[in-house]
DNA sequence: AAAATAATGCTTGTATACAATTAAATTGCA
DNA sequence: TGCAATTTAATTGTATACAAGCATTATTTT
């Protein structure tokens, strides 16, 4: 039972993710944004003034990733911080109004460029690729 | 057909490859190597002697990653650098005596581990989980 | 209330990724 | 042959990831 390095699962996922993140990316960089960058936006998007610990679990990211993740957006223009009111180690972040504006058309892309990148699989494909994803996940 | 982050499949990928990464690093961790290390490495056990460019081609990764990879695990007394006789701009990557041995332990954890992390999965759902990312990996 | 514990956001250090560039060497073509 | 185009490995700069650890603040326990 030998296996190869490109018959290796953990081989497979990361370049089908890589594959996913360079189409992703192409599709947000007009907007000066990177893959993660836009995920994030298309998070806050949803639920603005979330704590960043709580933005952390959303897009399950780490507290080092989401700092740096921040901070550019806040030098982009698009998100802020500011304290929480009522928790004095918390922060808040919220989209500025150019940044709703940017994740308004961030999710506009996202469709858009699921349903391309998609393209070449039926509907019954999309979904067992997208359960069996959230099976690995579950590890 | 409004869509959500979580059912971005870009950020579902991009989750199932890092649940696949962190599995994988804990059974290398013992080796002291890194998930990437331990992959180049297992490509570099089923085929020594070759080029950094034929090795970045079967690995998928790029000149830059590569070069930080080959440092470290040369560094560890892994794998060694030499010109190649042919060609003065080439080198050759082989393995040492050492390496070989890591190389033979990483191959027969690989297989281990990609058993236990497809473990939930009958054989179909793993063939068709396969067969789904690499036509993801054709974008 | 005091002490122990936990949560929050940030920082540091290491390791991929990737775009763009570079220097050296090779190849191809006129 | 001569020279442009290509190939090779490395480098630079930016951006995730992640482990470990920090100071501050909140919460729980005693």
């Amino acid at each position: 039972m030998k296996m190869r390095g490109e018959d290796c699962i953990f081989f497979q996922l990361a370049k089908a993710a890589q594959t996913g993140s360079r189409f992703w990316s192409q599709k947000v960089a007009a907007l000066n944004l990177t893959a993660t960058q836009a995920m994030v936006l298309r998070f806050l998007f949803d639920r603005d003034e979330v704590t960043s610990s709580e933005l952390g679990s959303r897009t399950e990211l780490d507290s080092a990733t989401l700092t740096g993740v921040l901070d550019r957006l806040e030098a982009a223009g698009i998100a802020e911080r500011k304290p929480s009111p009522t928790d004095r180690r918390a922060i808040h972040i919220h989209l500025t109004e150019r940044g709703k504006e940017v994740g308004k058309e961030v999710s506009r892309l996202m469709g858009l460029a699921n349903a391309e990148f998609l393209g070449g699989m039926n509907p019954s494909e999309e979904k067992e690729l997208k359960r069996l994803l959230d099976k690995v996940r579950e590890r």
